[in-house]
DNA sequence: GTGTTTAACGAAAACGGTTTCGTGTTAATA
DNA sequence: TATTAACACGAAACCGTTTTCGTTAAACAC
């Protein structure tokens, strides 16, 4: 087993400075020719790496960047992964991933395990259980410490930050226009509780289109799941309870749950029954039929988040000015709907 | 802006040594009663919090644990992540996930970044590029840098280290054993080339149990795919050219999409075509008719590597005793097949 | 009054780098 | 020949901890 070579090894074997083999692998010019010659061939030689914590600790700069987010099995969340990796790794920096799984507790828990040092920056989707206390108070104290904060999808608006959405309301009166321009009258709507940021802002973007249309706001339905957890006993009893030829749903799973409901009942999708879901994952592409969803674009999130924060990271100077970036949803049409 | 207080601050503030307030802090026996509960009140009262990367450089121990996996969007990777995750942090320890993206040089780039003191020790999965190269240079360097690795699911026979797999011939062997008794005999498979792992092994599963019920293995009833990627194409074609009346495939994606292009030919499932997948995800729970599949207990998984990588962390003695634990697979029977 | 123990604390090394600021040697210049 | 600039390198501080090993002064034994 050959332990790690370090500079003093070096400078040992070489019998010259800690020092000058620092500057020799830099290729400093204070260091003659002969010199960076010899160390950098020794350095080769033994596969000499620097040590990155000795580094983090001189340059109080970590290269690691922590992710908390509620959930990694949810589809829409590991692209966004997918995109933070892909732009923090081009730029030498590593993503260290902890989840909340919806809890409070846990995430004040892992920002503040990161928060002493281990990272130099954050990116994180707000649990639910967060957004329902309304106590965001970890969050102040790490933007208060200066740690550059990036907030995406579930955000609040208590917290100066960078953030990025997509504009939910907009996904909503997308699908729900869509669904009426195909003759749809009696379009229901499977969401969440309003705590949480997204659902609310697609519940808005559902009622507009209805208004817009002159058509109205059935509260009966409207069923308001408590959290994003499948519920099947309750979906399927609201189908029993109501009276409708579309179903909007905030993910694709309540969807894709209710396609089911509905053919079982014996119903034709999209001729009796149109379904629109959130979230383009396997789920939709790959479910009978295909579902039609609001895209969230995901990757694109995850990327645009990773830049601001390393934006913010590496610009020097203070500035105090946060931008929100809004994305645009995209509707992906498949054969839940009429082509 | 207040930034993070140290022991020097401290020190200088309260006008006693740096050790001293370090070893306040640490309750320490040297330090008297009233000096002590001075330095953490104050402390308590200025949120100190020491910092983890001096603390990492003194002690040599990150608290962190790499992953390096090929994928994050497949679902049996995420579950993987999530017992990682759960063991991980119930421990203190972080994860930092790296993505191979199924290729070798960046599964290379990854754990150089990770393994000069970001890390305490690798969790990964190989990439199939790495698989298909045999090339394992780079787990070779790692471990004999006494850097410990835990190797699950994808594995190699060429690395002295933990492995954690689940038995995969077993759960083709059970997948194909039930599609026979359950009256198929024209069964066929679909699966990657033989460099995966574990399709080579689920492969193996399948013929025996052909073997052992006295049928013939007819090669053209196997479709070998490059890759876990997706060929809407031959899958499609590949179905024109045979006769068959059930299907076995290495994943739940293969699976979903054998069941549509069955339907699209108008062919009943289970009772023309049954079919059975690899992987307990939400495509299988939710797809049209469900699919049955051989699950592959990922968060299981996940937790068992984090245990045995933490262990060997953690542990003093530089014994070199690896073991392999093996999984045993279990079928979730669903409508693809006949109840 | 001298020697020894004990309590309470500080100095300094160490972890592995980077960087500033000397310093000694040689060669060029006055 | 004396002065100076350039060159090549080393010493030491620093990042924020932990920990070992003094050191001081008071308390105690004799």
């Amino acid at each position: 087993m050959k332990s790690k070579i370090t500079l003093k090894d070096i400078a040992r074997e070489l019998e010259v400075s800690i020092s000058t083999v620092s500057k020799a692998l830099k290729n400093s010019e204070e260091i003659s020719r002969d010199t960076k010659e010899k160390v950098q061939a020794f350095a080769r030689l033994y596969n000499y790496k620097p040590n990155n914590i000795a580094i983090s600790l001189k340059n109080k700069r970590t290269k690691n960047i922590g992710v908390v987010i509620p959930d990694i099995v949810h589809h829409f969340f590991t692209t966004v992964i997918r995109g933070i990796e892909k732009y923090a790794n081009a730029k030498g920096y590593n993503v260290i991933v902890c989840l909340s799984e919806e809890s409070f507790d846990k995430e004040v828990i892992n920002m503040e395990m990161l928060a002493n040092g281990s990272i130099d920056g954050f990116i994180m989707s707000l649990s639910s259980e967060t957004q329902a206390k309304k106590d965001y108070n970890h969050l102040k104290e790490v933007t208060e410490q200066g740690i550059p904060v990036v907030l995406f999808d579930r955000i609040t608006n208590e917290i100066d930050c960078d953030k990025v959405i997509i504009d939910d309301k907009m996904g909503g009166y997308l699908a729900t226009k869509t669904l009426i321009e195909q003759g749809k009258r009696k379009i229901a709507l499977i969401t969440t509780d309003d705590y949480l940021s997204v659902s609310k802002a697609r519940g808005e973007g559902y009622r507009k289109a209805l208004i817009d249309s002159n058509l109205e706001v059935d509260e009966s339905r409207i069923l308001k799941l408590p959290t994003m957890e499948m519920d099947e006993e309750r979906i399927r009893s609201f189908f029993e309870s109501i009276d409708f030829d579309a179903v909007l749903c905030v993910n694709e799973i309540f969807a894709v749950y209710s396609m089911r409901v509905a053919l079982e009942k014996g119903l034709k999708i999209p001729e009796d029954v149109a379904v629109i879901g959130f979230t383009n994952g396997l789920l939709s592409k790959y479910a009978n039929p295909s579902l039609t969803v609001v895209a969230q674009h995901g990757e694109k999130m995850g990327e645009i988040s990773a830049q601001m924060l390393i934006d913010k990271v590496e610009s020097e100077k203070e500035e105090e000015t946060f931008q929100t970036k809004i994305l645009e949803p995209t509707l992906v049409l498949r054969d839940s709907t009429i082509n």
